[in-house]
DNA sequence: GTAATAGTTTTCGTATACGATTTCGTACTC
DNA sequence: GAGTACGAAATCGTATACGAAAACTATTAC
């Protein structure tokens, strides 16, 4: 009967799921972009449930840092603020370290072909400038060292700071060709350190600089194009 | 007028926010013990508020680890399994690990003059075996301490560790006073490394070996006591 | 005595409704 | 003409109500 199309064939069942997923999957893929009113009634008409389940979902949203949420006036999309997009990649970095370093031993040769395979795709969209294809490999290719991760909060986080990446992505931050080129170079040294077992210190360490590095090269290109802030 | 006086002196105002402050707080001292069945009906009554702001507080609550949430059956106090405390731990050794690196550079003089005065109220406590104040102490030191990270999603991070800590060892995990002892002596340390400048990796280092020790010592008396595990 | 089943109770999930708060537009005054 | 005050509209926050799902209990059949 009802069974309201959700943006992805999301049917768990609860209403309150349902809207999650539904505004997630539309901040994440740029639909509703950083500063964008959401107004509970109108979302939860969009989604055919009253403003309950809407309004639950929103807030879990803002616990994820997703959206921006103020007492008696409401919800925007949060994001643009660059300073936002430093202190994400930072915790990023971190995290993505960590994770990488306690996934490495737990990494099989059939991951790192895998991860190789991911990566050469995306030596290929180098070619064919396919940005967004390109940055969705390299979500895979991040998945494949991250799933064996034996720490269920640690991939949490991972996956909480990717959601913010995404949705800060879509619209503002631009694709930088040099960077990729050495980010692709990157992924072929992470993958050699982990199948020659090198220390979890060493592999943190690199793991954290493929990130910190693609934020210094963020940095360096919006100090170059004297980037405006574009406020909230 | 009516202004519910809520366990602690919250009066934010929203309903929502005193229920989710109210009942976090009985969470984390212990009065919800883990395994606890939180009844929304049950909770807004003796809140005197309705169940919609309590089941919004519940799923906050949720989203930090504080409590388990089953769809259609309802919320109980997470916690109690030894591996959720090992996730905790480990993880909280790597975001205060960084923390403490980045705060760093921004501690002066008086803060660490602080600290150590905190540090030896610490040693006193142990004279006077006073775990609960042992505990308190132990908190305001790594405040100290990272009251100045420049991050704030790292210090938010740094945060809901704690309180899931706190919820989790508020009952089922013991004090081990010779871990205090070297407790204490590794802030010292930590203090000494700060106020001479060590590097970022040098402090990063022994900020988590100093989460990581604390966790191996209950590890150790967990399999010394033969921990036997309370089902949930 | 045990297991399956039907009925009852508890508790959740969400729709609807209404009071409270903010915001926006308009008119009025200085 | 600019600023302020007042009123209307929009939106949120929460109480209440009811349908749905799960858990519990008692009963019956084997």
């Amino acid at each position: 009967m009802t069974e309201t199309v959700t943006a992805a064939g999301t049917s768990t069942g609860s209403k309150s799921e349902q809207a999650y997923a539904a505004v997630k999957a539309r901040i994440i893929d740029g639909a509703y972009s950083p500063g964008y009113r959401l107004v509970l009634a109108k979302i939860a008409e969009d989604l055919g449930v009253s403003v309950v389940p809407v309004r639950e979902a929103i807030r879990r949203l803002e616990a994820e840092g997703l959206v921006k949420f103020e007492r008696n006036v409401g919800a925007t999309v949060s994001g643009i603020d660059p300073t936002e997009y430093l202190y994400t990649m930072q915790t990023l970095s971190i995290i993505e370290g960590a994770a990488t370093a306690l996934s490495a031993p737990l990494i099989g040769e059939a991951d790192i072909a895998r991860a190789r395979a991911v990566n050469a795709e995306m030596r290929d969209c180098l070619q064919h400038f396919d940005p967004v294809r390109f940055t969705q490999l390299n979500q895979d290719f991040h998945s494949v060292l991250f799933e064996h991760c034996p720490n269920p909060h640690i991939l949490d986080l991972v996956h909480r700071g990717w959601n913010r990446l995404a949705a800060l992505r879509s619209s503002t931050f631009r694709f930088v060709p040099g960077r990729a080129h050495q980010s692709v170079d990157e992924h072929e040294a992470l993958l050699r350190l982990i199948e020659t077992g090198a220390s979890a210190d060493d592999i943190e360490k690199a793991a954290r600089l493929h990130r910190s590095a693609t934020l210094d090269a963020y940095l360096a290109q919006a100090a170059a194009t004297d980037h405006h802030t574009p406020q909230q």
